[in-house]
DNA sequence: CGGGGTCTTGAAACGGCTCAACAAGAGTGG
DNA sequence: CCACTCTTGTTGAGCCGTTTCAAGACCCCG
């Protein structure tokens, strides 16, 4: 039962929309409604926007332009690496995603941004953030608010790589994707999701290393826990896997969109 | 040569002004300069000023007030903990430091912040945080950095967890908790620094164990590398010890304080 | 003087890592 | 259409870094 048999990533997902009125993430109804006004200055700050293919790297961990993003269609992860090239994921980055944020306020990139599937992004211009705090202090307070939760998803990922075992490890990772996609309004009719991840990606997120993430992706299909095929993960018992997770579900407000 | 004979915190400690403008942290010169009308503003939004002893829990992990602190003088460390007890260190607070904003924006505290030391904090109402990005949107914009560099930190302290080895994680935390003083102004004239820690908190926050973390430091130490007594931390071999951590320097700029 | 917190040390067990090899599909070019 | 390579997944064997358990020392404090 190959996991690597997985469907490239549709090039037809939605075209970006010129205006942000249109937005099909905005659609979608996870985030929270703009004022015309804040519409018209996010449009206005937006400098392009991008298609990118899987394995792209949107910001080198080293020095980088200063460029802010919104991921607006497929995934991506944030990482950093040791000069021997180990390497650690942060966290990944879904539709609705803000990121660029940190290198606007020290010289250059402390980490790197790599496209996981094909995706699209917005780019904004990083030199007007401080006009933006200015002019509309409510899109100031949403980017706080944006930052505040990728922070606390580091907490939570710090946790599980300082403290959780293999086995919890991989299942909150199986769990906290889903719930994201979730909310998201990604995940289909049968309770599958897209799961674009390789092994050694969820093992460079897992502080593991890629035989064992293997092995005990292994140890929990075969517990029944899920299933992983062609692409698409599947939650078989979500119950047990919560609860060997040790995980704490978030509310699902909506969120803030740039 | 025990670790464990470390003098009390004293309580000499500069004694907190009454009015922002007096600020003994702002004094230090390590932070930004603020407008009259910002300083008013902060002043006004603080509604209390606090010492607490060591030990003592200002946030707790489950539901909180959703109060926001700066933590004016001593130590405290940010954590969570899984049911069964383990237990993970964030990160550690330093003065100048702002927390409590994470808590704001989800139903209550998703992490715990206990003080480490004996320390001082000013209180800000919570509910009064969107005023301050209509109000002062400068101070909108510190908030924001100040939460991006706790994302650094973060992302750091997830590679060292991640991907370090017991040595390499030891090393980066001596210089880290060093850099960061030094930037303070807390760094004495023979280059040593106070350092609180119990070696039960560098395993927490190092994702050690006790026994280990304790090996690590005493083989560092018959290295040469540091040095480790009556709660003072000197480092013996600063560039040896950056190099073993594969630590990367940040840059020295001012920083925002609310 | 007793008790609790911290540090210290040894011995043994184990979880996860490294090394090594192979299988299976996808893409490429002759 | 077949060789070739590349990427990803798979599996076994053995080692080693780290954990766990256990016990003792030292110090401070009530």
């Amino acid at each position: 039962m190959p996991l690597h048999s997985r469907p490239v990533t549709p090039s037809d997902a939605p075209p970006m929309p010129q205006r942000c009125a249109h937005c099909g993430l905005r659609a979608s109804g996870a985030f929270h409604q703009l004022a015309a006004s804040e519409l018209g200055f996010i449009e206005d700050l937006r400098s392009a926007t991008e298609r990118v293919p899987a394995g792209h790297v949107l910001i080198r961990e080293q020095a980088d332009g200063g460029r802010l993003y919104t991921l607006y269609a497929g995934w991506a992860f944030r990482y950093k690496t040791l000069s021997d090239g180990r390497r650690q994921i942060l966290n990944f980055l879904l539709p609705g995603d803000f990121f660029g944020l940190q290198q606007r306020f020290s010289e250059g990139a402390t980490y790197g941004v790599e496209a996981l599937t094909e995706a699209s992004v917005c780019v904004f211009q990083g030199k007007r953030l401080w006009e933006l705090y200015r002019a509309q202090p409510r899109l100031g307070y949403d980017l706080t608010w944006l930052c505040a939760r990728e922070e606390q998803m580091l907490d939570e990922n710090l946790l599980t790589t300082g403290r959780r075992s293999a086995m919890e490890r991989v299942a909150v990772l199986l769990i906290h994707l889903f719930k994201r996609l979730q909310r998201l309004g990604l995940v289909a009719e049968d309770d599958s999701c897209a799961f674009p991840l390789t092994q050694q990606h969820m093992a460079d997120a897992l502080g593991l290393s890629l035989v064992h993430t293997h092995r005990t992706l292994r140890r929990l299909q075969a517990l029944g826990l899920h299933s992983l095929e062609d692409g698409r993960l599947l939650l078989r018992n979500p119950r047990a896997l919560t609860q060997l997770a040790d995980y704490a579900a978030q509310p699902l407000e909506k969120l803030p969109l740039l």
